[in-house]
DNA sequence: ACCCCAGTGGTAGCGACTACCACTTTGCGA
DNA sequence: TCGCAAAGTGGTAGTCGCTACCACTGGGGT
């Protein structure tokens, strides 16, 4: 509820423009509690608890073909239950797990994602927080106990498909939201590592 | 000369345990004095001109083949002229174009490296500045003007080999900066996009 | 001699964030 | 019913990053 008054007021008056007190003001509680439920001022926007669900499904996901298929399988797969069970969709930068109003809460996230698109100091939290799902999925892998070259190329193979999840994530946002995520990731994942790398994760044309 | 003693004292402290006020009183200069010089107290480590570089390369490239290969060998061809030239690497977080001692040259890089990995603040707008390359990269491309679905393959590609090269980096930084970086690379973006994407430049020029 | 100006320093202030402590409410067993 | 612990909320004061605004100094060109 903090978090809902919180973006609205930075998409109003821009992000750096708008104080934590004044958050507080309009949620109605002192600044205090504010930090108490955001540690911090970043954490209004940002608030992802996705990563593990991606790094399950990659646990879960037969070890065969190369990691790339894997990994990009998994990250359209887990795109295409948060787009279509609850209305939220993305790997990172997740929001609560509204239970409320579907159409509702695709709107919140369209604005959260807009404000980490637009303003740095978001962006660059936002990648960050894309380091430990890169983590996340290298240990869901097993690549850690394969000794140091397979976490290499584990480390590697799973940041490349999550910069394509974030070129989707960004492309999806400038749409407004309108576009179909798991297809668009799909489409990213085919663009930086060829059609072949991503056939049969989805009825992706091109 | 403000950023060796911010480098020395982040490692010897801690980061966030430093006070920009105490680099400021090591390098014998008022707190202003640094405030002007580097904007932020995250820029008294990270400091790239090597954007551009890069970029050039790209854009000075024979337009055939993948993206990812065009970028990729962009990428080690950058690193071994940094690399070679002035014990200076990375196509992001350059530092400065240190004409003094290489061996010192190289070791400030290492060191402003694993601040960048460990420290939170800094891996994040280092992750950040990544996006300003891979901007830069879809523009000396030539691919905003080749319309959007070109453009969006070229973020997506671009934003891949990228986190090849950042992972390529943490390795490097991790192994002391003893292995060799353009090698590294190639190894990176070999691991996430397969051995025949980067065939052109996998070890061809060491 | 003059002035110009780039570099430096000081002061005051804002905003994010963090201690440390006090108060109220809630739930539960005695 | 009483007492009590736990959780949630709020206040105060302070640190630190950072940004105004203004004053000072020193070297170079006229």
């Amino acid at each position: 509820m903090i978090q809902g008054h919180a973006v609205r007021l930075f998409t109003e008056r821009g992000y750096d423009a708008t104080t934590v007190t004044e958050v507080a003001e309009a949620a109605g509680v002192s600044p205090m509690t504010v930090y108490r439920h955001f540690p911090t001022k970043e954490d209004l926007v940002l608030v992802d608890r996705r990563d593990r669900l991606v790094a399950e499904r990659i646990a879960a996901s037969p070890p065969d073909g190369p990691l790339v298929r894997r990994i990009g399988r998994a990250l359209v797969e887990a795109a295409a239950l948060l787009a279509g069970g609850g209305g939220d969709g993305g790997g990172d930068g997740g929001g609560d797990g509204g239970d409320g109003d579907p159409e509702r809460d695709r709107d919140l996230l369209l604005a959260r994602l807009r404000l980490m698109i637009s303003t740095p100091a978001l962006r660059a939290r936002h990648l960050d927080s894309n380091v430990a799902l890169q983590q996340a999925i290298v240990d869901a892998l097993g690549a850690e106990a394969a000794g140091p070259e397979a976490a290499f190329r584990a480390h590697a193979a799973a940041g490349a498909c999550l910069a394509a999840l974030h070129t989707a994530l960004v492309r999806w946002a400038e749409e407004d939201g309108r576009a179909d995520l798991p297809e668009l990731i799909a489409q990213a994942l085919a663009a930086a590592f060829g059609d072949d790398a991503v056939a049969g994760a989805d009825g992706a044309d091109r």
